[in-house]
DNA sequence: TCCATTTTCTTTGTCGACAAAAAAAATACA
DNA sequence: TGTATTTTTTTTGTCGACAAAGAAAATGGA
């Protein structure tokens, strides 16, 4: 339960405090470094921080609202347990979402918008090849968020950001049972939706956009099927 | 610019004094009792509420997670204004939100569920009979959040939630200028909604959500380009 | 040894106070 | 009178402390 962290006690400004520690707890939580069902301690964080418990709890108050963490009243708080029963309703949401970004991408893009998409892919395409499975998972979260930016609907971004961020507890699920291996083809799919959004084909980016997405549905779902399959000879 | 208010300082229960809060000033802010824009005093709510500014400061930020109020550091906090430029994405969201929850009530309800729904129907109805306006709107929003949960899709629920509740401050600013008019059909359209759930047919769910939907924001748009013209004559 | 009760410990929720930041008011100067 | 600078006021962000609520440990009796 040791502490082996640089507890950096530098001069902050005031009010930055909170968004430091919020997004590198939520960093932490979705890449799995905090693992679901694990304790958070006020305390330990506001030592580890060097700053006292308000900041911190502002902090996992906004994680608590995205559903991040849970809080039982007067008692523990805790990184959410990842909810494997409510699967198929997530994959709902988000396959849609896919569709309907990418499909608004292509109708409602502006020049600029494709620039920043091309720069998400190349670092999503930086981090397949560096084989970083961390970075792939947070560059193709952030390659989507930037699709849904260009399709300029703030209610659809904003959800689909939350859909992203569970969706990259999972992924890191899936990439560390079987360690960092290459995703087979989306490099080539979000190019293929670049240049359907760039066309603005609306059709083809719809079309494209729910492929993608059942495509990483089914790769979630054949490991959970293989995970259940152990070594039980018939 | 005073404070007219019962200032009930009666003991609350360890816990509760945020929940109190942030119920209190969603529903207040929903139904423009705060006019978007308008300041929101941490202090003046400490008092108001006989409590420190902890807890205040805690319903405020969830409220801010929420986008319902606006931070500006270190300075002012205020109500959110409402997006009229962002109304198309809006609208487009919302009534996409209508059809997809409907439909998966159709499919996935259960007994209990048109119980609940039918509960909100009757409030719903009562409301429209007295000519209220506030309830009106309140209860459609609970109507359309009851069918949600029958669909068995927590992420779509809770985003719908949410755009339902932008949803009431439009509709209030609607209601505030034709003073409280009966709404013309909706109370029939809900009672088809609940048929056609009720009869698992998903194909006539996704229709009358659908054009539930639209119909409500054809109605919003008559209002808003009827606002438009003012006494000129040409 | 097992169970009920009491005590201690841990962690949260709330408070009052104070310092930083920005705005508003006051002052000085032309 | 108009503008730049200083001072005051207002409001937020942070802190340390303490009390309440459970959980865990200790105690006592059979």
């Amino acid at each position: 339960m040791t502490n082996d962290d640089s507890s950096q006690i530098t001069e902050r400004k005031r009010g930055s405090g909170v968004k430091l520690v919020y997004d590198l707890l939520r960093d932490e939580i979705l890449d799995l470094k905090l693992s679901p069902g694990s304790a958070i301690d006020e305390v330990q964080l506001a030592a580890r921080f060097g700053m006292s418990r308000t900041p911190i709890r502002e902090a996992l108050v906004r994680l608590a609202g995205e559903g991040l963490i849970e809080t039982l009243p007067n008692r523990s708080t805790m990184v959410s347990n990842i909810d494997f029963l409510g699967m198929p309703a997530y994959f709902d949401a988000l396959v849609l979402m896919y569709r309907v970004t990418t499909r608004l991408a292509a109708q409602h893009h502006r020049a600029d918008d494709l620039l920043l998409i091309r720069e998400r892919q190349a670092e999503f395409s930086a981090a397949v090849a560096a084989q970083d499975a961390l970075a792939m998972i947070a560059t193709n979260a952030d390659f989507h968020s930037a699709i849904a930016a260009a399709g300029r609907n703030a209610y659809y971004a904003s959800f689909f950001d939350r859909l992203l961020g569970e969706g990259r507890r999972m992924l890191r699920l899936y990439y560390q049972s079987y360690e960092d291996r290459l995703p087979p083809r989306y490099v080539d799919e979000h190019e293929e939706i670049i240049a359907a959004v760039e066309a603005r084909n609306v059709a083809e980016a719809d079309r494209l956009g729910k492929a993608h997405g059942e495509q990483i549905v089914e790769q979630i779902g054949r490991l959970l099927t293989r995970n259940d399959r152990l070594d039980i000879d018939l």
